[in-house]
DNA sequence: CACAGCTGGATTGTATGACAATCCGGAGGC
DNA sequence: GCCTCCGGATTGTCATACAATCCAGCTGTG
């Protein structure tokens, strides 16, 4: 009816399931291992959708669709958009529903501007207290994203550059701080997903991250945070120029969402 | 039997619900008023309990208890449960039910941190562009604070210095900002309420605030960083002493709550 | 007495069906 | 063309049911 059910790639909460690995921060320091809670995997499926673009920004989504598509009760489904509109990926219009989350330019600009500042936390953090070890895991792990990345394997350097600040944090033992990235993650992935459009974003990218490691692997702190801040800004503008394609090609025909519109 | 009904002061979902005000920002950006859903008002009243301290760290949750207390239903109840774990008041413990979030030192220090980074981007971003009038705003809400200090009303406290806090994002003009902090503001408040436990701390906070404000209208962005910087130095000490005499009084009946322990 | 294993009660996780409140698109009237 | 009203669609809430899980305490054994 809606296509759901393909926007979630045929997955159902009690499938095969194909993860790439957890794209939340926390999830890595819990140790209690794979959801498997029906909520949260429901939570995954749908989360992972958003992220990838298959479900579109400004798309409602029906209770007793999800429902169908996710193969669990409304009791479910209800607490999923609990969990989904905390993490603001969903807008839920009172008495009318949620729908996909619609990002605006200045939106945009005020998540990088604070995923900066947040990662530069870490990043100090961690300079000042990696061991050379820690430096050598961060190095395989750009070696990793190098791999993905010659590969434009979108998904696979979302779950790797997680995987990065998620090493960045535990090392900077910061985790309120890897609590409060995640709920910026999603839409930080959302915006990563849209700016791997640009031609040559994904290697511009790699050779920023490069840099940065560098620098960090040379424990020169502002060096570093100067390299980061060159990197998210740059980053951010290519966002917010692939956004605004977007936003061209699919006129807006949710004009219900006045709480994007207005709110911001 | 376990005393929730009392913790929430007699005030159920249906009832009077003499409201101080939001204590989060968003709220104030939301044009659509008050809380009229059932679901929203059980969140507060849930919230504000367990910032006030009447529901103590580590108790335990009952889903049923809920129920009675706030007079609802499980329906509503479970997805009060997804909001305050989301905002991290509560730890879920699979299968065990939520307990109340507890905050160790190490947790503190980390919020307090971000917080200062946070309220440092307001900050930065309201002198760049508060006009005359913002900041007589401002000093209003300063002279409030005074008053509210002066007769030692700690809800009244909290009420009017995150009107303050919202009125610098909303100058500042970061809404992604205010949801962010909002994160991290259920937590910070239960730390206020804690250090003003602290004989004089509250003197002393007007004290640094009133002098952040003045270095505001003075239009002096790095002063005013680094007066913030000191208060918010200083209030994080003091919440660590308190957090610490309150766990010497309160020897942490609830060993389960393990995730508390190691997930930090 | 210490301790491993078992059991039953308590609690969560999920499903189902029901119904009032609310919203919205469109029919109909002016 | 615009306003009003209606009915269908959807959400918000409730009540109930039952399987899965966990844990405190009992039991039996050495």
């Amino acid at each position: 009816m809606s296509g759901l059910k393909e926007a979630f790639a045929g997955r159902t909460v009690n499938s095969g399931n194909a993860e790439v690995g957890p794209t939340r921060l926390v999830e890595y320091f819990r140790p209690h291992g794979k959801a498997k809670l029906m909520r949260e995997q429901a939570v995954s499926i749908v989360r992972d959708a958003i992220i990838a673009g298959r479900l579109r920004p400004g798309m409602r989504l029906v209770e007793r669709e999800l429902c169908e598509a996710l193969e669990v009760s409304r009791t479910v489904v209800r607490e999923v958009l609990r969990d989904l509109e905390a993490e603001r990926l969903i807008d839920v219009l009172p008495h009318r529903g949620p729908i996909v989350a619609m990002l605006t330019p200045k939106q945009v600009r005020e998540i990088y501007a604070l995923r900066t500042e947040i990662e530069v936390l870490f990043l100090r953090s961690f300079v000042r207290t990696a061991s050379d070890a820690d430096i050598e895991v961060l190095r395989g792990i750009l070696a990793e994203l190098s791999a993905a990345g010659a590969r434009h394997d979108k998904t696979a350097l979302i779950g790797i550059i997680t995987r990065f600040l998620h090493h960045m944090a535990a090392v900077a033992d910061n985790q309120v701080g890897a609590e409060i990235y995640d709920q910026l993650l999603a839409r930080i992935n959302m915006l990563r997903i849209l700016s791997m459009n640009t031609p040559g974003q994904i290697e511009d990218s790699i050779t920023s991250i490069t840099r940065i490691v560098e620098e960090v692997a040379a424990r020169n702190a502002d060096a570093a945070e100067k390299a980061l801040r060159d990197y998210t800004t740059h980053a951010g503008e290519s966002a917010i120029i692939e956004l605004n394609k977007e936003g061209r090609t699919e006129p807006a025909k949710a004009k219900s969402a006045r709480s994007a519109s207005t709110g911001v």
